[in-house]
DNA sequence: ATTATGCATTATGAATGCATTCTTGCAATA
DNA sequence: TATTGCAAGAATGCATTCATAATGCATAAT
């Protein structure tokens, strides 16, 4: 077809397109036809989020490029969106630096989910279908046996699906998105702090207690006892970020 | 300076009306630095929630630099930013367009900010100093004060200071930043659907209830009442855009 | 006449180049 | 020795250029 118009483009664009240093040519093998920019916002959240990218650090945008082999262009229009993400800010014509953590930004960020959350299950316990509430229930059963058996990856994964769940249920575009923003900064700084172990059984009661509310369609006690649960973990991070505030930056 | 650095420039050459761009290279002595895509992305925003760019319309990039007279790199990470917020969305490969508004996506806007507000008014009634209180009752006065004379303009900008002064007081900087995401994504649904003189009025009541709540630092009934005058608020602006459903993508 | 197909035009995505600003090391003076 | 000025270097911001995907139009085929 089209293809072999002018067949000199595809080799002319192997030599002359390298001035990077050294890059991996083959970093996507067959697939995903997205854009460069989405694709490095995914995976630059992905090292901040996972800690790869130390808060506070400086970002650097030539290694970046370098790590993803693209030019600067997509990289910065990246920095651009997790800056408005709020996972990094942008220092005007002194690049960028990951957003340190805080306890007191930490619990922001919880007491936030908190409000997000609250509304959902009161939304869910209205708009879910019998369906919708069945899948609660079963992922609160997988929930309690990965917690039975000390399973923290499945556990923490089932726990995550069960908010999800009702974030769903509640039927709601805007909560859902804003709730998927801060889960995405939250997970980040439980990353760095690991909740204990008590924390941990309370909870699953917290958790049994709101479904119970949800599957009596009680609005307002799933409200409260969702807010309050996740109130709590936020607490329980914060506890243990608390003896290290770390303040951003001493030299700057 | 840089205006003939190059007379080549395409931009300024397409722009035939234009000659605003390049103004001011220090006519702020000092204070704010800001950068050109900071800039472009503020104006772009603006001009959405004016209603300039039409919701569904596609975003002309050409179009953009011309009218801003800069080069596409910062109008194009405007757009980035301004998709992550939700003003307009990226089709890969096809440009943007400014969302569409729908009386659900509405309907969504406001249930999302009646859950913030409602935390943030539990946590202003705890947190909030005497001072902000006073400011607070200071504002319902001033806003009493325009709602009699009819000034509109006036009342609605006293009414959005006394929604920020709660968020304020809230003292939580996440709530606060979410908030201000969905007040500008509201803006731009109230600025075509105007709500009536009758919402108007039992606006005002509501706003005196609140903030005795307030005065009497009783959150629970401070974020009831703030939930529903914002729920109300969102079913009145609702019920004007409800006649037109908009539906998107007419092209297909 | 209608639909399909190939080409030209245009717009988007990404890379590169250039000017300005920031950083940093060194030197000169008090 | 500490402070200030300054020059070299790097990094950032923006413009421009290049390559590719999308779109419109004309023509041909049925």
């Amino acid at each position: 077809m089209a293809a072999s118009r002018t067949d000199s483009t595809g080799v002319a664009r192997e030599a002359v397109s390298l001035r990077l240093p050294k890059v991996e040519p083959a970093a996507r093998p067959g697939l995903a036809r997205r854009t460069l920019h989405a694709d490095v916002t995914e995976r630059l959240r992905d090292l901040i989020v996972e800690g790869e990218l130390a808060p506070g650090e400086r970002v650097d945008e030539k290694a970046l490029c370098a790590r993803f082999g693209v030019s600067r262009t997509p990289v910065r229009e990246a920095l651009k969106v997790l800056a408005s993400d709020g996972l990094v800010e942008l220092l005007p014509n002194r690049g960028a630096r990951v957003t340190a953590i805080t306890a007191t930004g930490v619990a922001a960020l919880f007491e936030a989910a908190a409000a997000l959350e609250r509304t959902a299950a009161e939304l869910a316990a209205a708009r879910a279908s019998d369906r919708e509430l069945a899948d609660v229930a079963r992922l609160q059963e997988t929930m309690e046996r990965h917690h039975a058996a000390h399973r923290r990856a499945e556990y923490f994964r089932a726990n995550q699906r069960i908010h999800n769940a009702i974030i769903a249920a509640a039927r709601n575009d805007v909560l859902a998105e804003l709730h998927a923003g801060l889960m995405t900064r939250i997970r980040r700084a439980r990353f760095q702090a690991n909740a204990t172990q008590e924390r941990w059984d309370a909870s699953l009661d917290e958790h049994r207690a709101l479904l119970a509310a949800l599957t009596a369609r009680d609005g307002a006690l799933a409200g409260r006892l969702l807010r309050e649960h996740v109130l709590s973990t936020g607490a329980a991070v914060c506890a243990v970020l608390e003896p290290a505030p770390r303040a951003e930056t001493p030299d700057g």
